[in-house]
DNA sequence: ACCGCATGTGGACGGCGTCAACATTAGTGA
DNA sequence: TCACTAATGTTGACGCCGTCCACATGCGGT
């Protein structure tokens, strides 16, 4: 048997090749065809699997948002500990944007196909916690428990900090600020968190 | 003479065909045979006017740009007279955002359209002066004249502003915030403008 | 041993961007 | 005035894509 005729387990086979694909180039990258290419088998063999090509794209978003998770996780963990509370608390919060931004930058079509697939579906329960969104609901939480964060504004204050490093990386990955150096990136990232932090703390430092 | 061989200008009626299908269904419907077909002239016709449909796509997105400016500085333009100097300068900036923001939403598919070629092209001059960027640059010049916004935080300042208002658009028209509800949006987006303002305004309040 | 159903194949269709060869016309200089 | 050239538009083809259909294959239960 030099390849039997049933693959085995095509479906997960799919989805690794899909999301080289993506890692490679984007979710414009991910065709059926090619997928099926490099798995080694017919086009048309993926339909047993997937209704369509969304489809096979909407599992690969998932992943990737997965690692999205992972890569920020992954920041916190490795934070020490700070001496006071309030410290830890908006280090903690800095990292979960630097975690989201680098990981953007770094993974950058993984992280546009992630995006990629919200016209179609609407988040089926995919992020039931441990989700980019949950990690960024954790940090403010802790802000607000500590002190620094008052209560007054936290509502809207995860979309505030969601949309400054998600925009900040779509202006770098596909918008006008994809040619700027990545020292003067990396200037400007410290600055927008510092902001963010200004913005969000309490009158008094 | 029903229709004449040669059409006259068809340059621009394909660029305002372009622009219509791209306010209609974004970047992806502007495609070359429709536009064509619309204009009432074979496909290929186009190959005398642009190099390729990216070439089309381009002036699309300048087109975009320029009204994205137009419905920001419209929005400057009428605001009231401020009683004083930093209360005038500090709503400007706040008017700038919003009129991002509210265009962003109001032609989704402009929009898009008009940051989906920076790819390939890296603007070549486009904008002299009176682009969003420089709306904004100006907003920003006059809250350190004013004395609200200082010195030492004024670099980067364009960016934090820009990736915040972009990303928020993003997340609301691509992304996982489509579904939020306009008045809970329309809250956010105040939340999102005060802790710009906190942020980059003078500890002192 | 058999059969049904899941899984994979091959071919076709229409739509796309693009290229090359050809047709038509507008302007220009003699 | 008139012919020629360059600009502009057309036709047809190619290879790619996603998707639908009919057909082939073989695994698992009876």
């Amino acid at each position: 048997m030099t390849t039997p005729y049933h693959h085995g387990n095509l479906r997960s086979a799919l989805v690794d090749a899909g999301l080289e694909l993506a890692r490679a180039k984007g979710p414009d990258g991910v065709v059926l065809r090619e997928v099926a290419r490099r798995v080694g088998v017919s086009h048309n063999a993926a339909y047993r699997h997937f209704a369509d090509r969304d489809e096979l794209l909407l599992e690969i978003a998932d992943r990737g948002m997965t690692e999205l998770s992972r890569a920020m996780q992954a920041r916190l963990d490795a934070l020490p500990d700070e001496l006071d509370a309030v410290s830890r608390a908006r280090r903690r919060l800095q990292e979960v944007g630097r975690g989201y931004v680098d990981f953007a930058l770094a993974e950058e079509g993984l992280f546009a196909a992630a995006f990629s697939c919200f016209a179609e579906k609407v988040a089926d329960g995919s992020d039931p916690e441990s989700g980019p969104y949950e990690l960024l609901t954790a940090a403010l939480d802790d802000l607000v428990e500590v002190g620094y964060l008052d209560t007054s504004r936290r509502p809207g204050a995860e979309v505030a900090c969601w949309a400054a490093v998600h925009g900040f990386s779509l202006l770098h990955l596909e918008g006008p600020l994809r040619v700027v150096a990545p020292a003067d990136r990396e200037a400007a990232l410290t600055g927008l968190l510092d902001t963010m932090d200004r913005g969000l703390g309490r009158p008094v430092r």
